[in-house]
DNA sequence: CGCTATTTTGAGATGGCTCAAGCTATGTGG
DNA sequence: CCACATAGCTTGAGCCATCTCAAAATAGCG
């Protein structure tokens, strides 16, 4: 019958954790489901691109998927990451308006989608999903506030440091020695996070290496020490080896 | 009875214009009205502290309003101004958490209130007041991330002209030689919303007013010439004076 | 195994910051 | 109504974090 062919349920097992239908009853994030369409984009390849006239709105089952936005003059900036379970193409969609920003798969990806009509009536049917999405928007807003004022205040290294912690509980794995930010990474994608160049995040990652802070590779980031960058990214006096 | 010392009315006709309540019919507009409690400050106090537990969602009716962000190290950011008719203090209300801004009378300010579950009640009711909020955030979203981009791509001239721009259209009154920014504005609060410092600043206003581009005065701004700060904004080639 | 994308490193330039000092409207209290 | 206090603004000089540009090293990939 109509069966998708996903990875390991014709159910809504993923829904469960999507926050954006928190507060569902089981029957009804089947409908909810039953409302998506279901699409797998390549590495590389494009959800959709900035300018584009907003239709649909997506969930992110599999991979990682980068929000870029690009001004006028061919500038990048890398707003932020999609990791499974989040929303992205919500905003354009909610406000009527051309995508601000393009959706890229840093891996292979897979995402459920449901157009704007659809996903109004969802909301006018369950009222919850509309409260989800407000504080799920309210939410954005608070860290995108967060982020411009240390934009606007705060040094590259600290903002580098910020951003690498961000990553890492976004999408961090526990690994031993530390935590592997679980994605293609390169200097560039961090010098278009924080607003520097490739450059200046190459000669801080190196300073951190030597400082033990973190092991960095080709588009491999591991962070053995989350402390260290914690301390760096709040200005704490540089932890001591050994308190006397 | 129960009646607010209001300006004009004991009806809601300024609630007619407010984003956030389009969409309802006269009556239900009327209701809305009737939930919110009215509350005046003074120049130079706070509507409420960054950190405070949010329990009110405010729209304004007169005034101006600063929304400014400290960070832990003490430092400023304003993260815009509000004008009547605008929400603010909604996004910690809707995502439940403390107000991450204060919100500061810069002129004798008041506003309409409703505290968090009053509006919640309203917008289970009156689904409309729930999708226009939605949109609004999306729309506030989009702002963001775009001056977000900016603050990380662009030079302090062109993000000064660009903030000067954004301010005129919000609360610029058009006079004789101009339009001008409708509030006490001074170059300290400029460069708190530009990321720089408020010499830099003076420097820049002093440069544009030789340009013939402004008029500044103490806490004042006069903008003589829209399409030329429009071009710096965008970098366009500026503006030759008599095109052969 | 060679090609290409990524990263490193150096050297030099500079935009904008910092700090210090003086200036000037504006409003206030005598 | 004046003189003073104050908040806001200007200006200079020096510095430095970061950018730019150039070039070489490295690592994957086909």
């Amino acid at each position: 019958m109509a069966e998708h062919e996903s990875h390991q349920s014709n159910d809504s097992p993923l829904l469960e954790t999507v926050s954006l239908f928190q507060g569902l009853a089981p029957a009804e994030r089947q409908e909810v489901y039953q409302a998506a369409h279901h699409r797998a984009v390549e590495k590389g390849e494009l959800f959709f691109v900035q300018g584009e006239e907003a239709h649909t709105l997506y969930v992110l089952t599999q991979g990682r998927v980068r929000l870029n936005q690009l001004s006028p003059e061919g500038e990048q900036v890398l707003l932020r990451v999609i990791v499974p379970g989040q929303l992205f193409g919500g905003v354009a969609v909610l406000s009527g308006t051309a995508y601000p920003a393009a959706a890229e798969a840093v891996v292979p990806s897979e995402a459920l989608g449901w157009d704007g009509e659809t996903m109004a009536r969802l909301m006018e049917r369950y009222p919850a999903i509309a409260r989800n999405a407000l504080r799920l928007l309210a939410e954005r807003i608070q860290e995108l506030q967060e982020r411009y004022r240390e934009l606007a205040t705060e040094r590259v290294e600290r903002r580098v440091a910020s951003a690498v912690l961000r990553l890492a509980r976004q999408t961090g794995r526990k690994v031993e020695g530390g935590i592997l930010i679980d994605f293609p990474l390169s200097r560039e994608d961090l010098a278009a996070m924080t607003g520097t160049t490739l450059y200046t995040v190459s000669r801080i990652l190196k300073r951190w290496e030597k400082e033990g802070l973190v092991e960095a590779g080709r588009q491999r980031l591991l962070i053995r020490s989350p402390h260290g960058l914690v301390a760096l990214a709040e200005d704490l006096p540089p932890a001591l080896e050994a308190p006397s």
